[in-house]
RNA sequence: GUGAGCGUAGCUCAGUUGGCAGAGCCCCGGAUUGUGGAUCCGGCCGUCGCGGGUUCAAAUCCCGUCGCUCACCCCA
């Protein structure tokens, strides 16, 4: 248990009985995706590390001590991406898929963070990245926030996140309040814990978002953004609220809701649930109109979020939503001395006529009794039995595991045709 | 990086004041030689996380260490 090697702190096997689980939601997001017209777009892993450092911020906690980063054979800095948009973002400077138009894709992957784990937080982490370039908003801002809308419906999680909202402002804006927040934390410096004097320097902003219940009243009093934020901004604020209004989702406009990345500015948004203890966002967003040129590219304006993989599926576990792992359809038992071909033969013989057909063969040298436990533990409705007598007559005898029917012996012509009018 | 809780069979967990390491599930076999499930009977399964200390004697007490979990920080 202990001994011997094991997987290595914060990345997890992801076993089959929860593998279901990321089936069901891969499923529901390509479709998604698909009535939606974005298309996938599959960056590398591995990125030159200015590209996450240039765009996170260097001041960030991800950047500062959170990247998996190396030295390649050729001294190359490299770095595991701690997260998707910024190679994203790379690859459409690169190839020009913005160029004089729209474009949306969406993508889905791990990414790599050196953070101590806890529930919801894990050193290898998946992402559903959906990134919409070239579009100012806030149109599109709307159609993102519908978009994860529909998903929670779709997954019946509709009850369960609330979304907060906010914006940060254009880059002046940001600016600006910064200093006001910097000037207010400052005056009530001794009421501030060791974190906050800390972040005064870094990202007053972050300030905000302290879950320290003693700063409460501080961080309540404290200057909002709202009272700073550009013309543009706000218009599309309030644009995107009356869109949402309109479109019947419920929102909560929360004037703290930071978000950690520096490449963030203009409207934020946070999907958020209970059931999941410290970690509860699990999806969050925004516009990043500065990040493209940043990154080299001409001045696009952007948008687009991100899902977290591992924190949806453990808020469908916790809603005991079930799952059960796929059985198969029909299970070979076979014994005697031909049995072995025989059930080998019989089996690719039915996945040749019938390819929707699950089939399981027993293998090995078990005896009959042992194969039809086995049987009936793989969940199958139907055994397929190959014994002397079957073999020696050329036919193929059909049980029932699940419902009280004779078992009857067929030609292999007939088994094919009654399994047909069972499971096509 | 910081804090707290927990490490006993493949899994879930008991284990009293320090006195032979247990149960249920799983798996295997039998009752039933080619008929599964239900029942009954039997069997297999241990570095008590690891290392040291105290003791006649340690799963149990002490010290150290590693791992896991949750939380802080931060984020999806």
């Amino acid at each position: 248990m202990t001994h011997g090697i094991s997987a290595i702190r914060g990345m997890n096997d992801i076993l089959p009985e929860e593998v279901v689980y990321w089936q069901f939601i891969e499923q529901q997001l390509r479709a998604l995706f698909a009535s939606y017209g974005y298309i996938e777009i599959r960056p590398p892993l591995l990125e030159r590390t200015e590209v996450f450092s240039r765009s996170i911020g260097v001041a960030t906690d991800i950047v500062a001590k959170e990247m998996y980063t190396f030295s390649d054979r050729n001294g190359e800095n490299l770095t595991l991406r701690p997260e998707g948009t910024a190679g994203c973002v790379r690859a459409v400077i690169e190839h020009h898929l913005a160029y004089k138009k729209a474009c949306r894709f969406w993508m889905m992957g791990p990414m790599f963070r050196y953070e101590r784990p806890q529930k919801g937080r894990y050193r290898q982490f998946y992402q559903v990245g959906v990134e919409a370039l070239g579009l100012p908003g806030p149109d599109i801002d709307a159609e993102l926030i519908f978009m994860s809308q529909r998903l929670w419906r779709q997954l019946g999680l509709s009850d369960d996140l609330v979304l907060q909202l906010n914006s940060l402002g254009d880059s002046a804006t940001r600016e600006k309040y910064r200093e006001v927040l910097k000037n207010y934390f400052i005056t009530h410096y001794d009421q501030l814990d060791e974190d906050s004097k800390k972040r005064l320097e870094t990202n007053p902003l972050r300030i905000l978002d302290s879950k320290n219940r003693e700063l409460e009243t501080l961080i309540q009093d404290a200057p909002k953004i709202t009272q700073f934020l550009d013309e543009t901004s706000r218009q599309n604020l309030k644009t995107l609220e009356a869109l949402l209004t309109e479109a019947r989702i419920r929102f909560v406009l929360n004037s703290r809701l930071v978000r950690g990345l520096d490449y963030y500015d203009g409207m934020v948004f946070e999907w958020e649930t209970q059931l999941l203890g410290a970690q509860g966002a699990v999806c969050g967003g925004g516009r990043y109109n500065g990040l493209v040129e940043c990154l080299g590219g001409e001045s696009i304006p952007a948008v687009g979020f991100a899902i977290g993989m591992e924190r949806l599926v453990e808020v469908l576990k916790a809603k005991q939503t079930m799952f059960p792992i796929c059985p198969p359809d029909v299970y070979i038992v076979r014994v005697g001395e031909r049995g072995g071909e025989e059930g080998l033969l019989l089996a690719e013989y039915l996945r040749d006529e019938l390819p929707f057909l699950k089939v399981l063969s027993y293998m090995g040298e078990g005896g009959f009794k042992q194969q039809l436990r086995q049987a009936d533990k793989s969940g199958a409705r139907i055994a397929l039995i190959l014994g002397e007598t079957e073999i020696a007559s050329g036919k193929v005898s059909l049980k029932f595991l699940r419902e009280e029917k004779p078992q009857q012996i067929f030609s292999k012509e007939e088994i094919k045709t009654i399994l047909m009018s069972y499971f096509s």
